[in-house]
DNA sequence: CAGGAGTTTGAACGGTAATTCAAAATTTGA
DNA sequence: TCAAATTTTGAATTACCGTTCAAACTCCTG
C-alpha cells in the first residue's frame, strides 16, 4: 500500500500527483544521466534536483534501474511515433528521412534534453535490456526501409543501408554527449543542418554514379 | 622502487616486458571500457581477461583514472598523426575530408578497437580534463577547417561547420557503441561507406544551390 | 645455484552509494 | 478540525570496489 510503483487505488487527485512526482523525477534523472551517464549519477544526485532526499525517490520506483528503464521507454515512444508520422505524412522517401531526423533531433534537445536511448543499456537486466534492444531495433529497421524503399525508387543512391543507419543515428545520438540548452547551436538549426548533411550523402544526383 | 608508473634504471629487457605487459593492460581495459563504460568496469574486469588480480595492475599504473588516461592519450596521438598525414597527402578538401574519416574509422575499430575518445572524459580529474579535452578540440579544429577551407574554394556548399563537424565525429564516435570485431560488417567497407556518405553531403554539385 | 630485482598475490581497509525501514511530517477528504 | 492516507525523512544495513601493504613467488643475472 505504499511503496514501489505498485498502482493502488486512490483518490484521483492524488494520482495526479503521484504522476506529477513520477514525471519530475524521470526528469531530473535523464539530465542527470545525459550529464554524466547513469553509473556516475547518484540518487542523491536525482534527488536534489527536487529539493528531496534519496530514499523518498523509493516511493516512485522500486529501484535506480526502473528509473533508467522508464526514460528509455518514454524515448522509445516519441520515436516510434515519430516514425509513423514520417510514413504517413510524405511520400518521398528524401523528405520522409529529412523529416525523421529533423524530429529526432528535436526530441533529443527539446522533448527530453538528451535522449538516454543513447545511454547504458548495458545498465539493464537482461529482460529489460532484451525489450528496450528490440524496441531499438524496431527503430533502426523503420529508417533502413526508409533508405532501401528510397534506393528502389531511385532517389537515393547504393549504398550499404545497414552503415548509412548507422551513420545516421549515430551523428543524432552523439548530440547527447555535447549539446547544452542554451549553447551558440539552436535546436531548430541542428535539425535542419543534420537533416541536410545525412539525407545529401545519399541523394542519388551527382556526376556519373 | 616498485610501485606505481616511476620509471627506474633497469635492464632493458626486464624493461621491454614491462613495456608490453603495460601495453596488454592497456588494450584490455580499452576493449573493457568500450563494452560497459569507465564507471561498470572494475579493476577485476580488466585483470581477468590477463588472468591477474587487481593488485597486479598497480604494478604498472598508479590508479585507475591513470589507465583511462593513458587511453585517451593513445587515442589522440593517432588522430593527431592522421591528421598531420591528410594536409600532407592531398590537394582537395573532399579528399582530404574523406581520408579523415576512413582513417579514423580505421583507428576505431582495427588499431585501438574502439576509441575510448569516445568515453566519459569526465571520469578524469580537473588537469587531466583540461588536457584531453584541448587536444580534441585541436582535432576537431583540424576538421573544421578542411571544411571551412572547402566551402571557400567551392568544393564544399555553404553550412554551419561547427555543427557538420559534430555530424561526422558523432558518426564515427557512435561506432564504439555497436562495432564489434568478426561482425558482419567490415571495418574497410565501413570506413569508405562512412566517407561517402558525409562528404557526400558537403560536396557542392546539386540542382539549384 | 644464490641472491636480488621485479612481479603477483591475498587479506584487509575505507569510502561510497544503493537499499530498507520505522517513525515523523504533510496532505487529503469528510 | 480530525483521522486516515500519503509522502518524506534519517538512521542503519549491506554490498561493492578502489586502494594499500606486507608477504610469497618468479625470473633474471652473475
Amino acid at each position: 500500500m505504499s511503496h514501489g510503483n505498485t498502482q493502488v487505488a486512490s483518490s484521483p487527485r492524488v494520482r495526479e500527483k503521484r504522476e506529477r512526482r513520477r514525471a519530475e523525477i524521470l526528469h531530473a534523472a535523464l539530465r542527470a544521466f545525459r550529464e554524466k551517464g547513469y553509473h556516475a549519477t547518484t540518487l542523491d544526485d536525482i534527488a536534489e534536483h527536487l529539493g528531496l532526499r534519496k530514499t523518498a525517490l523509493y516511493h516512485y520506483f522500486p529501484d535506480k534501474e526502473a528509473i533508467l528503464y522508464e526514460c528509455h521507454c518514454e524515448s522509445l515512444a516519441e520515436l516510434d511515433r515519430l516514425m509513423r508520422d514520417a510514413r504517413k505524412r510524405f511520400d518521398s522517401d528524401a523528405e520522409r528521412l529529412a523529416y525523421v531526423i529533423r524530429e529526432h533531433v528535436r526530441v533529443m534537445t527539446e522533448t527530453l534534453e538528451g535522449s538516454p536511448l543513447a545511454f547504458e543499456v548495458t545498465a539493464l537486466s537482461v529482460e529489460r535490456q532484451a525489450e528496450i534492444i528490440a524496441a531499438r531495433d524496431r527503430y533502426e529497421r523503420g529508417v533502413r526501409r526508409i533508405i532501401e524503399n528510397g534506393m528502389k525508387n531511385g532517389e537515393f543512391r547504393q549504398v550499404n543501408s545497414k552503415i548509412a543507419v548507422f551513420a545516421i543515428l549515430g551523428s543524432i545520438n552523439w548530440i547527447a554527449r555535447w549539446y547544452r540548452p542554451g549553447g551558440s547551436i539552436h535546436a531548430s538549426e541542428l535539425g535542419s543542418e543534420f537533416a541536410d548533411h545525412l539525407v545529401g550523402g545519399l541523394t542519388c544526383d551527382r556526376r556519373g554514379e
